[in-house]
DNA sequence: TATTGTTATACTCTATAACTATA
DNA sequence: TATAGTTATAGAGTATAACAATA
């Protein structure tokens, strides 16, 4: 739809663009009516999905974990003896975009490559010891502070409900 | 999180990447547990948005709109006489990055810019005749096509309970 | 001095083609 | 010949700084 932002950063805090009052005395200066954009599906998908971004950034800052790279590790760990093509397939992440991520947790020794005797084209997937702990602690912080947060927000029902909704829209739409 | 795409294309349909089942005699080649990932909010959410637009991508083919560009047409029709500062901030799109867009838009005689007479730095945005029409076909192709997927998908009730949470995610979060 | 629209630019994501080393 | 990992590259989307015209 549109939106962006990159966690915190700076300008464009939407849908509150006029202030709605004017400061000084001169024009006219009314909040923009929405209309139809907040009953539109896409719309209101895109800005939750980024809100939910962000404040996943936020909660997981002491840990430096983007969404998707602790993604890459929740399911490292829960399949290990993969390779990278089958953990990348799975996320929709393509295999050459793949590399500069795993170089990356790789590089701060969460995860490492080693090489398949089965097959020596493959790298099988395995998270380290650090990459193990870390992931621990970043699954703490996410129950905690960020899903924690949607409970109070929505109730735990109707959290539940959305997650299924969302899913079945994911994988039937 | 982690998806891709871009409407049809090709590669990686995640998910469903080991086809559960070996085709030859080779080896192994079970699908992969998704564990944890798919009660992460910003997974699932991510992944609905990515295939929301890309259905809306689809059924808009005919008239080559975009969500993005579809929600600049929306809010100018509902807001006439704003400018470009206003209708880009309302939607979190950055004036430097809107301008490209309205170019683009310009072109296609959808909307037109018109140079205010109170403040001579602005630029008015109004719908052409060609925008008017254009946007209330994309209205109906939206409504019968893609809105009424998610209908049938979720059910009338259901939906609306979709939207009035990711809204109040996308407000409150 | 501040603001509007703009240009230039950069960084991240996503996508495709093609190479290498294995099979 | 086909596949896994990789490189190079291109295109969107998003971000910031700075300029000209106007206030």
């Amino acid at each position: 739809m549109t939106v962006s932002r990159t966690a915190e950063k700076s300008s464009e805090k939407p849908a509150d663009a006029g202030k709605g009052r004017k400061d000084a005395g001169e024009v006219q200066t009314e909040a923009l009516q929405l209309g139809e954009l907040s009953e539109q599906l896409g719309y209101v998908l895109k800005r939750a999905q980024l809100k939910v971004f962000e404040n996943f950034l936020r909660c997981m800052a002491s840990l430096q974990l983007t969404p998707a790279q602790f993604s890459v590790l929740l399911l490292v760990e829960k399949n290990p003896g993969r390779n990278q093509t089958e953990i990348a397939s799975t996320l929709g992440i393509l295999r050459p975009n793949f590399v500069a991520m795993l170089d990356n947790l790789e590089s701060r020794d969460l995860c490492a490559r080693i090489r398949s005797t089965n097959d020596r084209r493959s790298h099988i997937l395995v998270l380290t010891d650090k990459g193990k702990a870390v992931l621990a602690r970043a699954k703490k912080l996410v129950a905690t502070k960020h899903e924690a947060r949607l409970n109070d927000l929505l109730g735990q029902a109707n959290r539940e409900a959305l997650i299924g909704m969302l899913s079945k829209i994911a994988n039937e739409f």
